[in-house]
DNA sequence: AACGCACAACTGTGATCACAGTTAAGATCT
DNA sequence: AGATCTTAACTGTGATCACAGTTGTGCGTT
């Protein structure tokens, strides 16, 4: 009953449609590490049969953003803080790579974009009452503007999936009070990189990528909602 | 009536049985870009159902390794200048990354590990009549070997799924004639990088590899059998 | 002989069913 | 009442069937 008809507008297939629902709620922080979920319970609310849920949360499963035990159920994996710390370091080489070619690239519209987004970070971050969530967002838009004019469409995806993996734990910071020291900071990083790209200077825009980075992995592990690792 | 039984030795599924076959045949570069595939042929060959082979192939398609068009067949993906271009770029921070932090971790008998895997490389590249298959395995083992000795699973798979991309278009170089002075200018970067880790200088260490990724890109692009960008 | 059309044999996609193992709840016993 | 065993409802996995679109081949026509 709900197979697609060849004049249904939407050409993807329910595989992708129900890899792209699961996606979002990972990136948007809204399961949380440990968080069980079931392939017949998503297939019953897509409204389409097991099959293209499963699917979908294989090829999760095959980023790492999911993971599936034996002959139980399907759940958020679980992050140590060790392996927060690898994704940090490997962030720094992938997305610093994209800013730096990005700098080189990057034209005078795209500029303007970019000093677009950064300007609604701030209001976002400077708002009389923060919202996690939209700052979180706001965040999101202005990195991977950057990004994406460095014209590389396989780092692209690289970074893409490690956000995948580091989605659910921004949602300690979503629950955690927000404190303005972390998004001030993360504003004058923004700030740095922002006039790097500007002078296209890609070394410059490369560090300033990378204290941002690092400076928003020290809060995470700050709020000490990470275990250490459990065995081996 | 393949339905493996509780007693079976064997406890992975069979979508990673298959998905474990196909990934040996990409690295191997047994495949060429280009190249169609069957599931329904794939499941025959191994004996089961199309079920979990279009698991393991849609598993692969996520990692960039195996593409397919809407109602036709499943092939390797074609790869253009640009897009190997861009893959070394990756590979050079990524695998520079590795091989730094290896260097600091490493121990005297991860070492001599090493040390023997680059002999071995050696005797296969120096030899009377060098079989080009050995060669591209000797200096699989070598690379990933280093890699790790740096302790960072997350960044061990990103760097196998690159690997994967890759692995197609090294049939370009089991087709040529192997020249010698390729080889021999793998074996002097290799050099580098192993005395390099033998001093735990993560830096020079680094800088060796980019050399023996950029070199081995420049050998394959000389050999131009990679298509321009097609469209966008 | 060369071109064009139609049909048949493929392709991947999705649904449904059967199976084995895990899990949690309910009933029984101490 | 509390602990334990049994059982029923769930979990993902794999097979089989039905469908729609593509592809290639062979027949017919010009």
């Amino acid at each position: 009953m709900p197979i697609r008809s060849k004049s249904d507008p939407i050409r993807a297939t329910l595989r992708d449609r129900a890899y792209e629902g699961l996606r979002d709620l990972l990136v948007a922080g809204q399961l949380a590490p440990g968080e069980k979920l079931s392939m017949r319970q998503l297939a019953a609310g897509l409204g389409v049969s097991p099959m293209p849920v499963r699917e979908a949360v294989h090829r999760l499963v095959a980023e790492r953003a999911l993971e599936v035990q034996p002959q139980s159920a399907v759940r958020v994996p679980l992050m140590t803080r060790e392996h927060f710390m690898e994704l940090t370091k490997i962030r720094i080489n992938l997305e610093g790579l994209a800013t730096e070619v990005a700098a080189g690239r990057i034209t005078q519209i795209q500029l303007a974009r970019v000093r677009r987004y950064h300007e609604r970070f701030r209001n976002a971050a400077r708002s009389a009452k923060p919202n996690p969530s939209v700052v979180i967002r706001a965040n999101q838009k202005l990195h991977f503007a950057i990004y994406q004019y460095a014209q590389m469409p396989t780092l692209l995806l690289l970074i893409e999936t490690l956000w995948l993996r580091i989605g659910p734990i921004l949602i300690f910071d979503l629950r955690s009070s927000p404190r303005r020291l972390h998004t001030l900071a993360a504003h004058e990083c923004h700030e740095h990189l922002v006039s790097a790209l500007e002078r296209h200077d890609g070394n410059a825009a490369r560090r300033a990528l990378a204290r941002d980075i690092e400076s928003a992995a020290e809060y995470i592990l700050s709020l000490d909602r990470l275990p250490h690792a459990s065995s081996g």
